[in-house]
DNA sequence: AAAGAAATATGATAATTATCATATTCATAA
DNA sequence: TTATGAATATGATAATTATCATATTTCTTT
């Protein structure tokens, strides 16, 4: 098993401000696991008992809304933390996480951590730091979903998948989602979706081989209304 | 000046965690301000040098939208405080917050407080429970601005208005909004959500007295669809 | 009390988005 | 390879919501 003192992964979040000891001690109590495509990690409902570290691949923090539909609440990939909230709390979890392609995670209990929280203040501080900037883009995506139409939304999130996850040598979007997918995270009907994709083919913003997105113009995109 | 020791606000929100000295040296750096109904407490884009804590009165945190719109992400009413994100970030605000009637807020320099978030472990996990809290709201409000209609929207929000924030004692909501802040809370036109609001009296789900609302069906609003 | 401004209310119509139906393409396993 | 189901695509239509126009009411100021 690997050695959470070794893993460059922590550089990428809060884990990073742990002590050499610290880091050795929770080594010793992480367990790893091998997530499949589409496999769930943790469920709206249930009580985590740990958070969990990505050190490889990519899945999406969905909410089921009672209407039956699921909305995509944020993507999170290789690096960041996701179970963060049972730190803080004893509720059960409000997301579930879903795999995307095949992954990797480290689950590190919750009573290792929290005698860091207690004690290692730039950890805590750090934690907080890291749901400060959810906070915020949460604030963002309200006013998005509030204020913009289907067509914007869905640019924006294109722009937003291009910036953050970059793309593959061939130039599409190096992480992949269904058009149901782009549905729950613009909150929209998947037709809906697919009509505007089209739409962005024709005015030749986009190109789409399968079901992987090429952005042709990125400029264009950014000035959908 | 009121004294921050003996001040019975901060049991609602994180400051209680303070020791006596901790209280007693912010109380003597902290300013109080009397502010009227729709003046700006502080505005997008503004750098925080501190947080506030708010002694009397309610307020609107909002977020101009790129199309010239406000949303309205939430109210914050006595007891609580605002502008925790400038205790982790030097980014300027993202939000304004706007005095729905005359407040009284209390500004505590950040210079002071950042001691303590060093020190006492308490206070800064306390900040971030409270932010894991508004952190799990935003993400309701989004599944709820991506799925739900306007109808249910603003039947929710009036739900949870009643709830959180009580009536006075003729019934009507004690937070009195006019109809322009419920679109800007449920992200819809003015008028559509005045409609809405002239269909649920014709349904007796409420009944309205001037600008003021009173419900008299909750359970009918509840099942609002 | 009257005037003016602002907020609330409603109608008519347009624009956006959802829903249902049905092809078409793609992926996967027998 | 073919069959089968799933995902993508598109049309037709309905439902929702926005926009613009215009009353009406309420509030504020003089």
């Amino acid at each position: 098993m690997g050695k959470c003192e070794q893993c460059i992964i922590k550089q990428f979040n809060s884990l990073k401000t742990l002590s050499e000891e610290e880091l050795i001690r929770i080594s010793s109590c992480k367990t790893s696991r091998i997530i499949k495509k589409g496999d769930i990690i943790f469920e709206e409902g249930d009580t985590l008992k740990g958070i969990y570290c990505i050190r490889e691949g990519i899945c999406k923090l969905t909410k089921l809304s009672s209407n039956g539909k699921d909305q995509i609440i944020k993507l999170v990939v290789k690096g960041e933390l996701i179970g963060q909230r049972s730190l803080v709390s004893d509720e059960s979890v409000n997301l579930s996480a879903i795999a995307l392609n095949d992954m990797e995670v480290c689950f590190i209990p919750k009573t290792e951590i929290l005698a860091d929280l207690q004690k290692n203040t730039a950890f805590t501080f750090d934690v907080l730091k890291e749901m400060a900037m959810d906070l915020k883009e949460a604030d963002d995506i309200i006013v998005n979903m509030a204020q913009k139409s289907v067509r914007q939304r869905l640019a924006e999130t294109l722009i937003y998948i291009n910036d953050n996850f970059g793309t593959k040598p061939d130039g599409t979007l190096s992480v992949l989602l269904s058009r149901e997918d782009f549905a729950n995270i613009i909150g929209t009907a998947t037709e809906s979706t697919i009509r505007v994709l089209s739409q962005f083919k024709k005015e030749d913003l986009i190109t789409t081989i399968g079901k992987q997105i090429k952005i042709i113009d990125l400029e264009g995109l950014s000035r959908v209304e």
